[in-house]
Order: C-alpha cells, then structure tokens, then sequence
DNA sequence: CTGTGACTGTCAGTCCGTG
DNA sequence: GCACGGACTGACAGTCACA
C-alpha cells in the first residue's frame, strides 16, 4: 500500500467528517468538546492530517451523531 | 469513554476479523501475508490486544475481501 | 498454526500559542 | 471560527524469540 494510497483515505475521511459536521452546523470546537478531544485535533483530522485510532474514529462518529460504517460510507 | 467500553469495541472487531477470516478458511499467516502485516499482528488483533489505526483497518478489511463498514457490521 | 511479552522508533493526541 | 506551528507524553506499529 503506498503513501498516496494512504492520504487519499485519509482525505476522504477527513471531508466525510466536515461534512457530516457542517450538517449538524457545529464548529470544530463544539464538535471537540462532544468527542472529548482537542479542537485542534479535530482540525487537522479535518485537513487530513492524522491517522485516527479505531476507538477515536467510533468517538468521532458519536460526536457526529452517525453510525461508524455511516460516516465511512458518506458519499463525497 | 469508560477503559470496559474501549475493550468491548476491540473485542466486537476481534471477534469480527476471526469471523471473517474463518469464512475465507484462511490463517492468521496466510491473512497476514495479503495484508503485509506481520502475523503475529494478525493474532493481537484477534485477541484484541490492539487498536489498530483508521488506514491499519482498510488493510485489513482488503485482506479480508470485504468492505470496511460491512467488517464493522458483522453479526458477532 | 497460534499465543504471548517485550522491545524500539514513530506517531497520535494535548496544550501552548500565532495570524 | 479556523489553519497552523512547536513541544511534550503516551500510545501504537512492527518485529522478535519462545512456547
């Protein structure tokens, strides 16, 4: 599996997760304090920027109020 | 998030990669090999001793041969 | 064929700040 | 409200020897 392989997933992890965000029409910062994460956190999840965990990416879909397979499935 | 609930979800993947995995009459080595994952990795992640990373579980959703939301789905 | 514990390097995730 | 940076700690990745 090659490194672009891999931020592309991670690109479309990150647009699922601000659109499902812009849907629920909540800042970076509400939805942090809703998963118990740092708002810059979800900033850079947002920007790609990190490989979540499995447990954080089930906090995630419960602080966006969406079922896991869900949120993966989310058509961008 | 309670430290039991993490564990629950690490189990239901668990049992959910082994389901899997079983179905296809393959073994851990075998699983292993397709996913370019060392197979003792496999075995942690069975016994859900692991929580393996967001790009981690799209490698092994493709070894497995089935999508990453169906995985997560599974009947357990 | 699989379970297990231990290990090291890398990255996840937090906390401080800036524009 | 968001992007972005540095510094820090703990957690995960990936492997090994052994049972």
């Amino acid at each position: 599996m090659k490194k672009e392989e891999k931020q592309l997933l991670l690109n479309n992890l990150a647009i699922s997760i601000k659109k499902r965000r812009l849907q629920l029409n909540i800042s970076q910062e509400k939805l942090a304090e809703k998963c118990g994460f740092d708002r810059t956190y979800i900033s850079m999840l947002e920007r790609a920027k990190r490989n979540p965990s499995f447990i954080n990416l089930v906090k995630i879909s419960k602080g966006l109020e969406i079922e896991i397979n869900d949120l993966l499935s989310l058509e961008n």
